[in-house]
DNA sequence: CTGAAAGCGCTTACAG
DNA sequence: CTGAAAGCGCTTACAG
């Protein structure tokens, strides 16, 4: 009862042999057209589902291409869109998805990509593979991308943070401000040293008369509090946010304190166009495209010589001025 | 060079039979400690990884669960969250999650699912499988549930619309509104449908003088333009949005015509507790979880006598109300 | 405690 | 055009 229908099956009530099954099924090989007509037939009336795994096992994976995508516990509006984004471009090529939701070491997963003879993996933002991870895809010849996120030697795309920093930079210069706040996390990651490095020294470039600090929180949710503290010193006159989320928070606390100090965030995610929060655009769709364009042509080239770090990409981000 | 290590090689290297580095490497059977030691030993110099195509195949796809999650092509914030809370308790679970992004036809993925033994389907909102796949998913006994969605003769789990409907409705009543507008997408869904009509019939019930009209755009993101245009009628004092998406270019609309319009949304994805929007609120928390829940007893429970239409539930929508 | 053998369901040369 | 047979890598009774 319980029992799935196999190819022998079909041979059986079909009078055939499992090799004329397998032929009929697959399409392609040449062979009488009635009989692949009447196998076809059969195999739809008892519910026949090939089996992935036997499959797989004498093709060595060919058969559908599945590429995983590590995404960190805590996943961000920005990911989310940009996994979207990264969904909408691997369709079109008919490549799956298979969404890791990791925390400590990936290790297991990692084992399980590999034993599933999964093409590719696409690592979203922190923390990277071990170096063993990393080891162990190379040697199974599995192209690895580290997407929005920097490593020398792997293949990579991501956004230009110092840039991004400079961006912000000049937008409170042009507006005149004198005294500006950086609000970043505590826990720093490489990004945010980045962005407020391009920050501090475009700053220094061009109007060293500009007051710079320094300000980090521990959760981005205590943005909307801080914020408001800090604003009571009617001095500051800028705040730029280390993520659009924290400007939210600013938004709120500029408005109940009918402050007018100029706020910049990072990312323009998809609430900063209503919360006219000006800011650093990283484009989740360019990101997410170029990263799944990238990664399918890895999975399709056969020329693996660049799978290690041959792809490495670094993209613009660009300032979107809204007023609120 | 690019031969993949097998436990024949293992066994080889270790001068044992392969089912002895079999049960080495599974570790449960009994043996000696220190041929264990060794083979484990050996496995991971030569970077071994098992064959999950070959396991499964033996083992019948017992390995490693996953469950598959269907989302529709356009995926909305509010999917996202749902999607991101599923994960968060499939995780604990240990169990994976494979992520669909269908289109036209579930067809081919229906099989791919079947074929790799996956543990379970979960589909996320519209549209819903058809009566084919269906009944292919029961033969081979995998559970399906349907999210956000609501199916008499299936697993479902859904909020109840024509109770937010009412909710929403209690509020414009209690602020004493006169004329509301009921905004929604010309593409009626069943939501929609349902959320509309708990609306009027509260009205009537208990505010029969107050008029209630409908509106329905093409498009969300023609309601900012809409809204502006419906707001030259002054004498409107209420719009109920379809969605809080759609209540943001409401928002908008709003402010840019220091209208005094009392509005409600929909849903309360992510930025709208930022844009102040009342709305009724479907906690995407609760919807997940519970799903991840429900599908995870349906996985692990050996008695499939309720595997079709055995879970049910109907989660209640609750009012924000927030100032905007 | 351990090895040889059978078998999971499929594909693919190899002979007809 | 089609069938018998080998083999993909693993697990698991079955004998030692």
């Amino acid at each position: 009862l319980n029992k799935k229908v196999t190819i022998k099956d079909i041979a059986e009530k079909a009078g055939v042999g499992i090799s004329t099954v397998s032929r009929a099924l697959n399409g392609y090989a040449i062979m009488k057209e009635d009989t692949r007509e009447r196998i076809l037939q059969i195999s739809r009336e008892m519910n026949y589902v090939p089996n992935a795994a036997a499959r797989m096992l004498v093709t060595r994976g060919t058969a559908t291409t599945t590429i995983a995508l590590l995404i960190p516990v805590v996943a961000h509006q920005f990911f989310f869109e940009i996994i979207s984004n990264i969904q909408s471009y691997l369709k079109t090529q008919d490549i799956h998805l298979m969404v890791f939701n990791t925390d400590r070491g990936h290790e297991s997963v990692i084992h399980h990509i590999i034993g599933m003879h999964m093409a590719g993996v696409l690592v979203l933002g922190d923390p990277p593979l071990l170096p063993s991870e990393e080891r162990l895809l190379e040697l199974h010849r599995i192209p690895l991308l580290y997407v929005d996120r920097h490593d020398d030697n792997c293949n990579y795309i991501t956004f230009d943070n110092t840039y991004g920093g400079q961006l912000a930079a000049q937008y409170f210069i042009k507006k005149e401000c004198k005294k500006v706040l950086m609000m970043g996390i505590t826990d720093r990651t490489t990004q945010q040293t980045e962005r407020f490095s391009g920050f501090r020294v475009e700053i220094a470039k061009h109007s060293p008369h500009i007051q710079v600090n320094e300000l980090c929180i521990n959760q981005e949710r205590e943005s909307y509090e801080i914020s408001k503290t800090v604003l009571n010193d009617k001095s500051l006159d800028g705040i730029f946010y280390f993520t659009d989320f924290m400007g939210f928070g600013g938004i709120q606390a500029k408005l109940e304190t009918s402050s007018k100090v100029l706020l910049v965030g990072y990312d323009d995610i998809f609430p900063s166009k209503f919360m006219k929060l000006t800011t650093v655009r990283q484009s989740t769709k360019v990101l997410g495209h170029e990263a799944a364009k990238g990664m399918a042509s890895m999975v399709i080239d056969p020329n693996f010589a660049n799978i290690k770090n041959g792809f490495q990409k670094i993209l613009d981000p660009e300032l979107v001025i809204r007023q609120n």
